[in-house]
DNA sequence: CTTAGGG
DNA sequence: CCCTAAG
């Protein structure tokens, strides 16, 4: 398994108010998505995208090559776990995955209109099965309804007769889904998968796909999956059909037969090594410690289900599941607990089907789609509006972005982008000024991939550069972690240096652009050298003199204005109060932040002498006025050489 | 444009 | 950092 894996299962998430402390995400890659009315897809403000920046805080750590073991763990280990007690479930989670989200939008926006979309959108079998059946329930109008549609689905069916009752399961939401299709008035009607009803039988019993026709395995496609496939691939096929039906990532591409939902090898006569024999309590367990590494968001339930259900809602909702309620009582602890711990989510089976189609492409891992992250915004929403079948049949590379954690460069989802000005309000002006966001991005990779060149003019130390505070980039607290993860303090000198250039691009660009900073000035750290700067520049010319000081003390850091130097000196002044006179002991008030470097004693010393200087220049301002004097009684221990 | 201050 | 009011 491949990082990019991870990053083309991408689903779809939309905007709205779902993005909160709970909207679980998928282990993999979100792509935020506005439906608008119309149904056309759009991409998502800035205000959204911010929503769910924290919960790609954690899959942007996926990427990251260390994890990729883990992951492929994970993934090996979960697919094991949804074949046990709740196969049917985790079908039906997995499936509804995509869309749950999608409703939720039908409470967000127009209702009636989106329908179409959604349709288009998902998986034909995904349709809406309760709003015929449990019309009571959630499914109202509310955005809640969606998380019945799965647990009915799972309830539905016995386990016992896993295979059959998933048809008839099956069965039932391709009708409603028809059903839903066809009251919409302009929803695309998915191909033809919603006029027939797959062929379950050919799923019965030993099914050797090796054997299939590929029209036969498609055919099988349909039934264990729900919806149509229009890959030819018979390896393809295969491999999908037998991962979907054994609900393992582990299986060989040929020779195998699926009995039972268990994968039997032609050859060696003996069964993957799937859920059988372990415990099922230690599979549990297994799960569970999972679900703690991956992310904030948590699975079992779909993402929307742990955010949209109160508590009175899931408790409904799991008895409406009856059978399965063991499992799902463990779970709705689980989400009780997510809060605190991280935990994984169940690959989806579209992330299952991917996974094989990058191994079926004989896919190394690239780890992205450098070449295409191009006009993300609209190569993305075209992608998503593409049927799903062919979604999957085509190597999709969904759009990302590159993006610099920690000096590595790694392809971020799309809505993972920072957010670096002030929210946009409309869509329009989002797409237009795109250019200009992704300023940012440019820096950061120059500030943390290149190293340092030119810029030695002017200056002094070159050794204490670094970041005052650690979070340099990136106001959100995640990119932050991001960085500290990837675990250098690189030297600020770099950072500075590089930032340089590419940051007057920015600014220029930002100043250019509609009046107003729409957008924000990129935060920069003042580094040691900085705050020496500034102080040297303060002894110098006197406190006041920003523009001198900026000119000829800031000269090589053109990002500094003379009112960021006001600025930060008068915070300089006030930790040198604040942190120096009382005598606290030591401890800086912002304590206990460790990724504040607090200014060194030193400075803020001299900080301190410079600022009594001032106050006391007020009354006798001639002294100081005279620059010459000034610096020198500065330098020597401020007030003594003071008239 | 530069400063000073408040936010 | 941003924004504004004042020189």
């Amino acid at each position: 398994m491949e990082v990019d894996t991870l990053q083309d299962a991408q689903e779809t998430k939309n905007g709205g108010n779902d993005f909160k402390e709970n909207g679980s995400l998928d282990p993999v890659v979100y792509q935020l998505v506005r439906v608008e009315g119309d149904g056309t897809l759009v991409p998502p403000t800035e205000d959204e995208v911010l929503q769910i920046e924290q919960f790609l805080d954690d899959k942007v750590d996926l990427p990251s090559i260390d994890d990729v073991g883990n992951v492929e763990d994970f993934f090996t280990n979960d697919c094991m776990l949804l074949k046990e007690p709740d196969f049917e479930e985790g079908y039906s989670e997995l499936e509804t995955n995509g869309e749950i989200h999608t409703q939720q939008f039908d409470a967000d926006l127009e209702v009636d209109r989106l329908k179409p979309s959604v349709d288009s959108l998902d998986i034909p079998s995904k349709c809406t099965v309760d709003h015929d059946h449990k019309p009571d329930k959630l499914n109202t109008e509310q955005g809640d309804n969606n998380i019945v549609h799965q647990d009915n689905a799972s309830t539905e069916t016995p386990k016992s007769t896993v295979l059959n009752d998933s048809c008839s399961a099956e069965k039932e939401k391709t009708d409603a889904c028809s059903r839903s299709v066809n009251n919409s008035s302009t929803g695309p009607s998915v191909s033809g998968v919603t006029s027939s009803v797959p062929d379950f039988s050919i799923l019965r019993g030993e099914v050797c796909l090796d054997n299939l026709t590929i029209r036969e395995l498609q055919e099988a496609f349909r039934a264990t999956f729900g919806r149509e496939t229009t890959v030819k691939d018979k390896l393809w096929l295969k491999r999908r059909i037998t991962m979907g039906l054994t609900n393992s990532c582990d299986v060989q591409s040929s020779g195998c037969v699926v009995k039972d939902y268990k994968i039997v090898c032609k050859d060696a006569k003996h069964e993957l090594p799937t859920i059988e024999g372990i415990p099922k309590a230690e599979v549990e367990a297994t799960s569970l410690v999972r679900y703690q590494v991956l992310g904030p968001g948590n699975e079992r339930d779909t993402p929307s289900c742990s955010y949209y259900r109160s508590e009175d809602q899931q408790r409904s909702s799991n008895r409406l599941k009856g059978v399965s309620t063991d499992n799902d009582e463990s779970e709705g602890t689980l989400q009780d607990e997510q809060g605190a711990a991280k935990r994984l989510r169940k690959p989806t089976k579209r992330y299952i089907e991917e996974l094989s189609d990058t191994e079926t492409l004989g896919s190394t891992g690239k780890l992205s789609s450098p070449g295409k992250m191009a006009a993300h915004g609209e190569v993305l929403l075209r992608q998503r509006v593409t049927p799903l079948q062919e979604v999957d049949s085509l190597s999709i590379t969904y759009p990302t972005r590159k993006d610099t954690f920690g000096g590595f460069s790694v392809h971020v989802p799309y809505a993972s982008r920072m957010r670096r000005g002030r929210p946009r309000r409309n869509f329009i002006s989002f797409l237009d000024d795109d250019p200009p966001v992704e300023c940012p991005e440019v820096q950061m990779a120059v500030e943390t991939m290149s190293g340092k060149d030119g810029e030695h003019v002017n200056h002094v130390n070159s050794a204490v550069e670094v970041p005052l505070m650690k979070n340099t980039e990136k106001k959100g607290g995640h990119i932050e972690t991001a960085e500290k993860k990837g675990g250098h303090i690189e030297t600020a000198d770099n950072k500075e240096i590089h930032s340089i250039e590419a940051d007057d691009i920015c600014r220029s660009d930002a100043k250019t652009k509609t009046k107003r900073g729409f957008k924000r000035k990129h935060h920069r750290a003042w580094t040691l050298s900085e705050v020496l700067k500034l102080v040297d520049g303060v002894a110098q010319f006197g406190p006041g003199k920003w523009s001198e000081i900026r000119r000829l003390s800031f000269a090589s850091y053109s990002y500094r204005t003379s009112v960021d130097l006001k600025d930060k000196w008068r915070n300089l002044i006030r930790a040198s109060q604040t942190q120096l006179s009382p005598e606290n002991d030591g401890v800086c008030p912002r304590k206990s932040n460790p990724s504040i470097i607090p200014v060194p004693p030193a400075i803020l010393l001299r900080v301190k002498e410079l600022a009594e200087l001032q106050s006391q220049a007020g009354n006798l301002a001639a002294a100081i006025k005279f620059s010459g004097q000034s610096s020198k009684v500065a330098q020597g221990r401020g007030s003594s050489g003071f008239l």
